[in-house]
RNA sequence: GGAGCCGUAGUGUAGCCUGGUUUAACACACUGGCCUGUCAAGCCAGAGAUCGCGGGUUCAAAUCCCGUCGGCUCCGCCA
């Protein structure tokens, strides 16, 4: 019995009309005479109602029916009686009278509801993953992801870019995130990698004359995993030859909007902007949360005379003082204060010093030492009105930007300030090129190192490298770091220069990165680019905390597949092939 | 590499701190029966776990200790 009709599409206007539907028994209530079974598939679910009345042969089918039993119903679709529309249900105002069923397969019971909503252990969930995905909101995540990719070439398709396939098998390069490693068999010894992303190729792209590409390109880095880090990940990847900053971030303005849009959310564009060193300075971040305020200063001129020890002390050392405004803060209790301060400690801080401002003025275990003056000062400097509440963290600079900015965000949520459904946009623009690695004691790149320098700031590369400029810009929503890019460098001396400030001897960089260098002294145009973390989108979109509710095949935290159970040991011979052997016993 | 949380019938939890009156409890799911308007159907009955795994302490371990495996969150790491 061919499906004539999705379990979905039933409707008033169905009503008399004869149809088959394919699908899986979602619930079935027997009352004894007379059996309801919702069926569902792709499109939906529909009520079957199996009377024998109408046909014997059904109903005793349907008595023996259990939950994804694979069905298909052939009946007269009509309209509930009065009374039993279900309004909730799509199909709710009609149902299928059954005149004819067949079991297309039966189901072993499930090890848990296919539902949504349910509370399982993910464990569960990953090893019968098809079930999984066969819930209601978790195979929307996958639809919904199809609709964004799919917006997103539409949407970039319309405006000239072409999607060019790039290599998964490709070559190891320094600078980055570890790779992973694939053994040759052709040439012993030797090992490609899987891309961490197509950057270098679609870079030669622009040298090959193609004005714009793009990609679905798949990731790979081999580093530990987190809620939104996944082994192999997705990007929307694109470059466009002959443009500036601000022509790739309004192509990418679009695409988020068409995303936005794709999932029946509006947003607005063009995307304002934020220098990095303004979201530090206010947010200790360079991907802010606009979604609330609780908005940062520096204090350290205020502080710069006082008595305090713990101030005075920092400021000394060269540290900074750092406040945060907590709007409507004054109601935490003493215990509340405490458990912050607590939390403080716990991320790295040597303390909290926290203000209330109530009716009285300000409360602070440390009000004592400090001046009134002192007191004026800080409340204007941090704009504190009567109610407010503020946290202060005193050390080295970074390290009280990492407390503020993680403080910031658990006590918005605690104090209800954050709207779920908002959605707040701004690109980071005016990031340094470089930053110092003391591990290692040398610069690296912030972005890659593939990233122009801005006119400004060529001079400076040498003698001022942390002062240098790159023309580099992330666009960050509700404080995810949803994509990023840059304009490339497209000369050679210059890259040149980059990798030399990297600490690549020429031998190295020659090495590693000729073909590029070669390349690009054959007529390289100006470009620039950018790219999207899709499941990132996906999972902002679908409101979900996690990339893997929409990731149809995620991996665990320990990189494991529990559907397929890979990674797994290979035989003898498959090692032999490659001329490896392992140090372990498999 | 590190920190924290979790692991008890098919599923989700309780019990663990304070070891023994626990025959390991509850809900959902499951099985059987009754039931012609339900949609989380209802009612009745029933089956189902030696408590992730290994070791130790003890007269006695789901419970205390050590180790280990797995899952999750985070730090480091992630150009």
């Amino acid at each position: 019995m061919k499906r004539s009709a999705g379990c979905g599409s039933p409707e008033a206007s169905f009503d008399g009309k004869e149809i088959t539907v394919n699908g899986w028994v979602a619930r079935r209530r027997d009352h004894g005479g007379l059996i309801f079974i919702d069926l569902r598939d792709d499109s939906g679910t529909v009520q079957a109602v199996f009377d024998p009345r109408e046909s014997e042969q059904s109903h005793s089918l349907a008595e023996g029916v259990r939950p994804e039993f694979v069905l298909a119903v052939k009946g007269k679709v009509r309209m509930r009686p009065d009374g039993t529309v279900n309004p909730s249900m799509k199909t709710g105002e009609v149902e299928i009278l059954v005149v004819e069923a067949e079991v297309l397969n039966s189901s072993l019971t499930p090890p848990f509801e296919i539902k949504p909503d349910i509370n399982v252990d993910e464990k569960l969930r990953l090893q019968y993953r098809y079930l999984d995905l066969r819930r209601d909101d978790l195979h929307e995540c996958v639809r919904l992801r199809h609709r964004i990719s799919s917006s997103a070439r539409r949407y970039l398709e319309d405006r000239g870019f072409i999607e060019i396939e790039t290599p998964q098998l490709t070559k190891s390069t320094p600078e980055g995130a570890r790779d992973y490693l694939v053994p040759s068999r052709v040439q012993p010894g030797c090992f490609y990698a899987l891309p961490q992303s197509p950057q270098l190729f679609k870079q030669t792209l622009m040298i090959s004359g193609f004005d714009r590409y793009y990609q679905i390109a798949r990731c790979f880095r081999d580093e530990d995993l987190r809620a939104d880090r996944q082994p192999e990940f997705t990007q929307i990847d694109l470059e466009m030859a002959f443009v500036d900053e601000s022509d790739v971030m309004a192509v990418t303005d679009g695409i988020v909007a068409s995303a936005f849009q794709a999932a029946g959310k509006v947003m607005k564009t063009p995307v304002p902007r934020m220098s990095y060193r303004e979201a530090m300075e206010l947010y200790g971040t360079d991907r802010p949360d606009l979604r609330f305020g609780l908005r940062m200063s520096t204090l350290d001129d205020v502080f710069r005379e006082t008595g305090f020890k713990v101030f005075a002390g920092t400021l000394k050392k060269g540290g900074s003082i750092r406040g945060m405004k907590i709007e409507q803060g004054a109601g935490m209790s003493r215990s509340d204060l405490d458990s912050w301060t607590k939390r403080a400690q716990e991320l790295g801080a040597s303390g909290l010093v926290w203000f209330v401002l109530g009716d009285e003025g300000f409360r602070s275990p440390v009000t004592k030492f400090l001046s009134e003056d002192e007191l004026a000062d800080m409340k204007s400097a941090l704009g504190l009105e009567k109610g407010d509440a503020a946290f202060i963290v005193a050390g080295d600079r970074a390290g009280c930007d990492d407390v503020l900015h993680t403080l910031r965000g658990e006590v918005a949520r605690k104090l209800g300030a954050v709207d779920e459904g908002d959605f707040r946009f701004v690109w980071i623009v005016g990031f340094p090129l470089l930053e110092f690695d003391r591990l290692e004691g040398r610069y690296k790149s912030l972005h890659h190192p593939f990233t122009s320098p801005t006119e400004e700031s060529f001079e400076m590369l040498e003698h001022a490298p942390l002062e240098a400029e790159a023309r580099a810009y992330d666009i960050v929503i509700n404080g995810i770091e949803m994509g990023g890019g840059s304009i490339r460098i497209h000369r050679r001396e210059v890259q040149e220069r980059m990798f030399k400030m990297l600490g690549m001897s020429p031998d190295e960089y020659e090495a590693k990165f000729g073909f590029l260098l070669e390349a690009l002294e054959y007529g390289a145009p100006p470009h620039g680019g950018l790219a999207l973390g899709l499941d990132r989108l996906v999972m902002l979109l679908a409101g979900r905390d996690s990339i893997r509710d929409t990731i149809a095949f995620p991996k665990t935290q320990s990189a494991s597949c529990l559907l397929t159970g890979a990674p797994d040991s290979v035989s003898g011979a498959q090692l032999k092939d490659l001329g490896l052997k392992t140090s372990f016993d498999s």
